[in-house]
Parts: C-alpha cells; structure tokens; sequence
DNA sequence: TAAATTCGTGCAATCGATTGCAGGCTTTAT
DNA sequence: ATAAAGCCTGCAATCGATTGCACGAATTTA
C-alpha cells in the first residue's frame, strides 16, 4: 500500500502546526481556529486527498469506532438481516462492524472475545444464544459495553433486544387451536439456547391455556438436520400422535418437511407445520411455511442504537426493548385431518 | 472499558525495559532476549494477562491485520459461506475481516472503500460484480493489495477466484437438451454484473453448440422480484415459446416459479427451470431446483489465501484460479412435455 | 592474554493523530 | 490609556506498541 497523506504534509503545505490541521478538520474543535484559516486548511486537504488514519486516532483517543458482532453463525438466514441493520445504524455514525462466528462453540467464543478486545472494539452486539452466564459476566466484569440481541437477557447486566416470542408462540397455537387441532407437538431446540427455551415455555402456557394436548422434544441444535432426526424418531414412535408440529424455528421446521416426506405424510392435509422466524425464503418452501415474522433488520437497528448509546453516555435507555412479531399464515397449515 | 494492561505494565513488573518485553513476546524476536527473561516475563504477562494493543501495534508496524470484504448484500445466501471461507482462513493467520454491503451502489461502494482505508485495512477481497473497472482500476492506482471473487477479471490488475460458470452452464444445457428441450430461455441479470455477463456468453454458446433454438431475456437485478418480473413479461409475450429456462441465478430461477406459477404453469411438467449457484435451501423449493453447484465457501478460502500471498509477499501465486461446478439435478428439470 | 565476536538489554525515536497549556496579538471594558 | 478578556496558534506530551542503535558483559578466537 502506498504511505497516504497525513496531518503533517497538510501542516507542511500549509505553513501551520499540525494540531491547527487537526483543530481545522473536526468538527467539535474547528471553532478554535479562525474562519479563515480553517477553510484554506480545508482546501488544502482536500487537494491532497487527506484522510484520516483512524488506527492513530483511536490509539490517542481510545476509540477505535469498532464495534464487535458476535453471532453463532452467518450462514443460518436469519443473522444477516440483523447483521445490515446493525451496519445500517454504526455506518451513519461512523463505526464498523466486525463480524465474528462462534458456531455455538464456547472455545472459538472465547479465542474471538479476546481478539476484538485486542482490537480494542469500543463495545459489542452479541447474537449468540448460550444461557450460560458465565461468558457474559465475564464480558461485563471486564468493563465491557454490550447489547444483547435476539435472545433472553433476564438476569444479565446488558441491555437486549428481542422479538416477542411468547406473543408469537400464542398466536401460531391459536391460529392451530381455531384450526380444530388439538394435540400439537412443540419441536424445541436445546434448552441451552435461550431463545429455544423462552418458546419451548411460551408453548407449554399457551397450550395450557387453551386446552391443548402437547408434547415436547428436543432437537440436539437448531438446525435443519436435528429437526429431521428429531422428528424422524417422534414419528417413528408415535405415527399418529399429533396433527400439527410447532417448531423452535424455521430450519427445525425444514428438518419436519423432510421427515414427514420420508414418513410419507402430507403437509398440510396430514399434519401442520408452523415454524418461528419468517426466515428469507421460507415462503418459498414446499409447502410455503406457515410461520411467526421476527424483525430481524430492526432488531439489528435497535440494538446498534443502544449500543451507541451506551457508548457515547447518552441519557440511559431503556433496558429491554421487546419488538412485535407476527403470525404469516402460508400453506403449511391447515385445518385437522378429518378421521 | 476498563484500560488493559500494557507492555509497560509487564516491563515495570519485571524490571525490565517495555523493549525486552516486547521482544520477549514476540515469536520472531525472542531469540534476541535470554532464556530466561524470556521465560520470566512470559509467566508475568501471563498472570497479569497482558495481550497486545492491536492498534498501537498496528500503527507502528503500518499492518492494521485488517482485510475489507466488499459484498454486494449479506442476505443474499451466496455470500454467507464466502465471507465464511475468507474468515476461516484470515482467523487463522491472525487477520479479521471487516464486511461492508455496497447494494450495488457505486456512491455507496465509495465511501466505504474510503472508510476501508482509513481503517488501514491491509487488503481487499471484492466480491461485488460491476464490469465497470474505474473502481477497480482506482484501488489499483492506490496501491491497494485486493483479489477478486466470483467476478471475472480479465483485463483487471488483480488476482481472481472464479467457479468455472462456463463448465456449468454447458453441463446444464447439455441436461436440458438430453432431456429433449430444443427451445430454450436463459433470463441473464443485468450485463453490467460480471457473472451476468459471463453466464450469458456461456450460454450462447453452449447453445449454438448444441443446436438448441435460444431466446434470451435480461433481469435489471439478480434478484427474485427482477426474475418474476422479466418472466411474466416474456410469458405475456410468448406463452408457448420455450419448454425450459436456465435462470442467470438461483433467485431469478426463484422468480421464475413464481411468474410460472402465476400463469398456471407447472414445473417441470409444462416447463423446466435451472438455476445457478446451488444456494442454501434451493433443495427445498417448491419444487427443488435443479442448479449448478458453486463452491462458495472454497472460493472465499483461495481468495484469502492469495490475497494473505500478496501482502505477505510470499510466491507470486496465479493469477487466476477457477474451481469446478458441478450441475446438480432436483425436481424443476424433466423431460420435454409431449404435445 | 588481548582482541574480536556475540549476547542481552536499555535508550530513544517512531507511527499519526489529539489536546492541555502557554503565549502573542486583538479586542473590549473601564 | 491601560487592564482584562478573548482569540489564534504553536509546542510538546501522549496513546502503546516496535525497532535501530549503542554499550557493557560474556564468550570465543588467535
């Protein structure tokens, strides 16, 4: 790479001191500095071509506007929607994003904390859902700014950003219930991961309160593989136990579809399908999926906004931010076979 | 954030000057200090759990160990398991990559590459398609190591990975015309996307080789809305024109289902679709998509690799490298309807 | 044994910004 | 007219590392 040019050559071109370069280009200082000064300053770094090096302004100033994105993994749809938003809200104030995967693995976790730590990142949006406490005290003991996203932060010193998952599991269980189902299986991820356990609960009220018959497995991972295992061995056990699956997400959801293809049952005339997420492309299943929308994009934006916040000492915000979600109802549901 | 601790810190701990520390912690530096003291000073910063400023290293050194990643958008699902592959290997040399979305928009992909250089980032990986070259060209004349990805190169400065879309696209042509097609749609992106571009020419002959009847149709976007809408023009136009489409991507074959389901067509009964790219959950569409297979997450391990090369100063690698497709054939290619 | 190397460590400059302090020059107030 | 206040600008320290150079001590060589 080419050396750029600095606050030094301006100051040279322009016979004047380097801190008089730098009071000139900021905005907060510029009043420092006469009108005049200021604009023939601002020419001539403009005909130079002068940026910035923001590796030397953040060692003086201890901000390296970075900031951390610590999700499980960007290939699951569903992170880089809250991925952009996040990016949508740091790019207009001037921060950058730095996306870390952890692929659920407490170690990679660990090994990525440490290295945006040494990049000095000014604060961090964690996606990642372990219910274990312990990484995230850590975080916090270390005097870390954090922001939670799309996952259960009761009990955690962070704010957090969530959907309303309880909301949603009612509304696709009443939308089952009006259907005339009325034993439902709840396809839950692994209890480790909060938000598998907030709707593996939201689904045992719900169902409680309307009078469901429910069962309950769990899946090893939220993924369309350990939804298929999962439901592959539920159906091997109990062909006719239920007439509709409410799955911990749309990829579990995915793994019913294959299972139930393998099991040679239609959806929906045989059993109904209802995933959670509204993942890009899940209307374009077979069968469309029937599923709860979660904003993925404007939880991205609003955990960036916190996170600034808290950053920049801004009046403190609120701790918890719930945002709506919503029923889509496609093909993947319908109503209870007839016997 | 709570200050870290600092070479200093160490130094004053051990009695030492912050020079033997650093030289003590550093693996190619350490044979100028004693056994000893190296040892010691390793307990020390250990205990005291001294890691580096990557910043104020960064800015002695002039390597930030920083590489941008250009994107066109990270929600659509081709380029998830590239950044991937560049991230597995940049993690493992000690780089971390920063993302940026240009949405295909030159302003947009200016000011970030300013941003990406203010930020000192070592290096570039390009993954957005425009054939316009003044951009790339412009990195060039700055000096700026980059390596191209899944966009063709030819008469560009810069090292590129490539699928072989040629291969794919006769492998698909050739399926369709084993399958007894004669008349055949390719719906192309826009010509200003390199992959567009290449597909097409690809397409054309291919076609001419094997004496197919070919009309061609351009999307303004590779996007399923852009697909929807240049199909449902063309079926408008000629209803019975074709019997297959090899769609420029999977999400402009996406698009075509739903402009053929619009009409009342049936896939592949009445007309058979091929995509591009094999994109995650292609499998599951309505019906499964017949695509060529690229290797996305392999093409964003070579990219990093040679552009790690470049910086490095390591063996001129090749200029060029392109990695094989495979077709993989699903439901939305049958044989030619019978009249 | 003296000279020549080699070894281990410290000193201080450097990377490119930001910023507290000081001082000269205007302007305003008395 | 003189003191007080304000306005500009420069000097130099600082952030936390890396690294060329120097120098005394230890080791090798002749």
């Amino acid at each position: 790479m080419r050396s750029r040019t600095t606050l030094a050559d301006v100051a040279k071109r322009a016979g004047v001191n380097v801190s008089t370069v730098s009071r000139s280009l900021n905005q907060e200082t510029e009043g420092q500095v006469s009108k005049a000064t200021v604009k023939k300053i601002r020419k001539i770094a403009d005909e130079m071509a002068y940026s910035p090096n923001t590796v030397a302004r953040g060692l003086r100033t201890r901000k390296s506007m970075t900031i951390g994105v610590i999700v499980p993994d960007l290939t699951n749809p569903i992170f880089p929607p809250i991925v952009r938003g996040v990016d949508s809200i740091l790019f207009s104030r001037g921060y950058s994003a730095l996306v870390v995967n952890t692929d659920n693995n407490a170690e990679i976790e660990n090994a990525l904390f440490d290295s945006l730590m040494e990049r000095q990142v000014d604060g961090l949006i964690i996606a990642t859902g372990h219910t274990e406490r312990s990484m995230i005290a850590k975080y916090h003991n270390q005097g870390v700014k954090a922001v939670l996203v799309n996952r259960e932060a009761s009990g955690v010193p962070y704010p957090s950003v969530i959907g309303d998952d309880a909301a949603g599991i009612a509304a696709a269980l009443e939308h089952l219930a009006a259907l005339g189902h009325k034993k439902v299986l709840h396809l839950a991820g692994p209890t480790v991961l909060s938000t598998a356990s907030v709707r593996s609960n939201a689904f045992t009220n719900s169902a409680k309160r309307l009078g469901l018959i429910t069962k309950v497995v769990k899946a090893t991972a939220l993924s369309v593989s350990a939804g298929e295992i999962a439901m592959n061995k539920f159906l091997d056990a109990n062909p006719k136990g239920v007439t509709a699956v409410l799955a911990g997400n749309d990829l579990l959801a995915l793994g019913v579809f294959h299972a139930l293809r393998k099991h040679g049952l239609r959806t929906p005339q045989d059993i109904s399908v209802i995933g959670f997420n509204n993942m890009p492309f899940s209307e374009d299943f077979n069968p469309s999926l029937t599923t709860v929308s979660a904003p993925h994009f404007e939880m991205g934006v609003e955990s960036a906004r916190l996170l600034i916040n808290q950053i920049e000492g801004k009046v403190t915000s609120p701790r918890k931010i719930t945002l709506p979600v919503t029923l889509v109802i496609r093909e993947s549901s319908g109503p209870v076979p007839k016997r």
